[in-house]
DNA sequence: CGGTGGGTTGAACGGCGTCAAACCTAGTGG
DNA sequence: CCACTAGGTTTGACGCCGTTCAACCCACCG
């Protein structure tokens, strides 16, 4: 088992920080984002054996690196990843921002090699989630046959939603979209809704919208002029949900 | 049932025209680029069951619209598709072209709706794939259902090496990839690498790329004046593949 | 306190979009 | 068979948005 550089451990070695190993994905905080999702009790508990394994992922640590054989699918448990790939010559793009249970490795289940990277943005956790028995289990639990095979239609639609905002669209369309989406997905997880702190840098911002850093910049300081956010750094406040809106979509 | 437009049959009614419908998969050509590549003869058999029905449709009709209800995933049998998401506003964007042997309809799982419509570049025909019965078979076949997983991750990679594209890369660039792109996959159905038609209008490869059909224009236009390809309306011949392939990630 | 990485802002440039006109092709109907 | 039309394509002129290059600022940290 290669291990590039984070920390792995069996849940429970750190006494009681989580629940027993056994006890992973029913009693997760997170089971009714992540591939527990709707599963009842009876299943739940079927699924629980899955995640033999969580993993550390320091800040700037890659979680693994586009080539590297692919095993596993991993579930975001905390902290928040970028994923990204890259052309022939060396240019690279972010083509992801992943938070809290979220999957990541799914592009590697294609050719058995991941074909992105995926690297921490602050220091994160993850659950391991071997694909092969996830496969197995999940011609046993058709429950969660089809909340996986739900999540991979959603990254598809995401991915896809991604493609046309880059496609036909303006910079501060890209970027009103940008904040709302993560606006909406943070709330979703019980966080404020219209402040929040990038865990990105610009120039990151501006490689996921195909954008440069200098136009990002620019286009988050007119925004505050327009009143419509409030920008210090990498601390956000939207003011004007409606203008946001109306901009990620119009004009 | 709703039926848009397409006409539906059962294969059979049209006598000779296929195998009978029982032998679907087995008999299929394209079953080495499809669901059924790779499997067995035994689990080529059973999935045979699977595919009840073929559906006709015809030049610029629709197979579904955003927003239908999810019932089945397609196979394009004959044919080629684009399938297209849009923005609030009104603009639509070219997610994606299909041909024989690809699958259509993959991002409606998630919310139970298509979220994008799929439209008959010329007249086309595709088996349609109950998707309640394709996963409760793919927990009875193993093979089926990792055939499944592959598929749509490559639908995921493919949608992140265009986002890559339209995010990093100048017009030209995507040109040349979207070729070179044409070229790979007609190859791979046994069609000629460096000579083919194109089945769609400048507009869509535009809207594919995140360009302005003028811009399209002046690109193919500029590469034949390079002696990269030769164009002629619709009909392409690529004089100097290693010439693309340069374009496609350096610059 | 100086160093470093990230962020902001300004000025000039250029690629692509916009607008417009002409052309080419296929299909239709006389 | 030809005229007519409509949709698609090519090409040019021009202008704008975002890039590029560069200077400066700020926060954080050794």
């Amino acid at each position: 088992m290669s291990d590039h550089s984070g920390q792995i451990y069996t849940l429970g070695q750190h006494a009681g920080l989580h629940a027993p190993l056994k006890n992973a994905c029913s009693q997760c905080s997170l089971h009714e984002l992540c591939l527990a999702e709707g599963l009842d009790l009876a299943d739940l508990m079927r699924i629980d054996e899955l995640v033999q394994k969580r993993r550390r992922v320091a800040r700037q640590e890659a979680l693994y690196q586009a080539g590297d054989p692919f095993t596993a699918i991993y579930a975001v448990r905390s902290g928040f990843f970028k994923t990204e790939g890259l052309l022939g010559d060396g240019r690279e793009q972010i083509t992801g921002f992943q938070m809290a249970g979220e999957l990541l490795g799914l592009d590697g289940i294609s050719t058995e090699r991941y074909a992105c990277t995926a690297v921490a943005l602050e220091d994160s956790e993850v659950c391991v989630i071997p694909f092969a028995e996830m496969e197995d289990l999940g011609r046993a639990v058709p429950a969660l046959q089809r909340n996986f095979h739900r999540l991979m239609s959603r990254e598809l639609v995401q991915d896809q939603n991604l493609l046309v905002l880059l496609g036909s669209s303006r910079a501060e369309e890209r970027i009103a979209a940008f904040l709302l989406n993560l606006s909406r997905r943070l709330s979703r997880r019980g966080y404020a809704a219209s402040e929040f702190v990038l865990r990105m840098t610009r120039e990151e911002i501006g490689s996921y919208l195909g954008l440069k850093l200098e136009t990002v910049s620019r286009t988050l300081s007119k925004m505050q002029r327009q009143q419509i956010i409030e920008v210090q750094q990498r601390h956000i406040r939207i003011i004007d949900i409606g203008a946001l809106e109306q901009q990620s979509q119009c004009q």
